[in-house]
DNA sequence: AGGATAGCCTGCGGGC
DNA sequence: TGCCCGCAGGCTATCC
């Protein structure tokens, strides 16, 4: 699924089509992909069946913001939609509607034209696998408090004494505090182990045993990576298409995700791989030793 | 209490 | 060709 780089870039293909736009009518064919939060009467959050208002229906989107692997669509009345993409789920801009509904596309928002001789365009939200998802809140504070405050600082401003302190006690593998999105928010398979080898880190060392110097260093190479891979489009293995339904091309400069048993780049020995909280796990054993 | 593991879903590619 | 298996970019609930 899309990480950071990929959302990154959803985020920045959609801002023209949305920035501004009234939303009309919404269609949610699958109501257990969505949640909805509202403000109790006693200030507490209050989940509520989700309408096609809580979908923003008739409200002007005034902002479309990310933190890591998550994107707000911010209206200018304070209601808010946050879509999560799981592993397999795409926002795409339309500017028809398909004649029949593309199979497992769970959402579809009308975006009324600026001027009456404009036809409306679309905005769509299809996740086959179904690990992603909708929330909407009627505050933007509440998607803060009920959803956000759990996860770290975004991952694209991670900085070296932030992630020493975070794994400072942490007795997991290095590559599973990276996975870890209350550490930082954003990173996940694919750019733990890119930045891993550009750090020059095992993946498997304990994350408590890494001095402050390998600490600043790796927060370096995520931040080094993600903007790279932003730079690149975001990486598509299959699935990944931007808000404009473009695949990105990251994916040709990836030193060790996906290269199990090839050479390594820098020094060409063969690349090892294993799995590490769960995860294929591709590293190189002479530029990252075990120690 | 923190950390590892199974489970949630569909689709695709490889091996037989 | 076709079927079955394993595997996939994420996260959570549950167990130890």
């Amino acid at each position: 699924m899309p990480e950071l780089p990929e959302v990154e870039r959803v985020r920045r293909t959609l801002e023209p089509h949305l920035l501004g736009r009234e939303i009309g009518p919404v269609r949610l064919r699958r109501r257990d992909i969505c949640e909805s939060w509202t403000t109790g009467p006693d200030g507490k959050p209050k989940r509520v069946r989700t309408t096609p208002a809580a979908l923003l229906q008739g409200a002007v989107v005034s902002d479309l913001r990310r933190l890591g692997k998550q994107l707000a669509v911010v209206a200018d009345d304070g209601r808010i939609l946050c879509v999560h993409l799981g592993m397999s789920g795409k926002l795409i801009w339309r500017a028809q509607r398909p004649r029949v509904a593309p199979k497992h596309e769970h959402a579809l928002w009308t975006l009324l034209p600026f001027n009456r001789d404009q036809l409306p365009e679309y905005l769509a939200f299809r996740d086959p696998r179904r690990f992603g998802g909708l929330w909407t809140f009627d505050r933007a504070e509440l998607l803060e408090s009920a959803r956000w405050s759990a996860l770290g600082p975004d991952a694209l401003d991670l900085s070296g004494p932030h992630l020493a302190r975070a794994i400072v006690a942490a007795k997991r593998p290095i590559k599973a505090a990276l996975l870890d999105q209350a550490i930082a928010a954003g990173i996940g398979n694919i750019y733990a182990d890119e930045a891993l080898f550009r750090a020059r880190i095992h993946p498997a060392r304990l994350a408590a045993s890494l001095t402050r110097a390998d600490a600043v260093r790796l927060a370096a190479a995520v931040r080094h990576v993600l903007k790279s891979a932003i730079r690149g489009g975001g990486s598509t293995l299959r699935d990944y298409r931007d808000g404009n339904d473009q695949p990105g091309s990251h994916q040709l400069r990836h030193a060790v995700y996906g290269r199990s048993g090839k050479d390594c780049l820098r020094c060409r020995a063969a690349l090892a791989s294993t799995t590490i909280a769960g995860r294929t796990t591709v590293w190189c054993p002479r530029c990252q030793p075990e120690a």
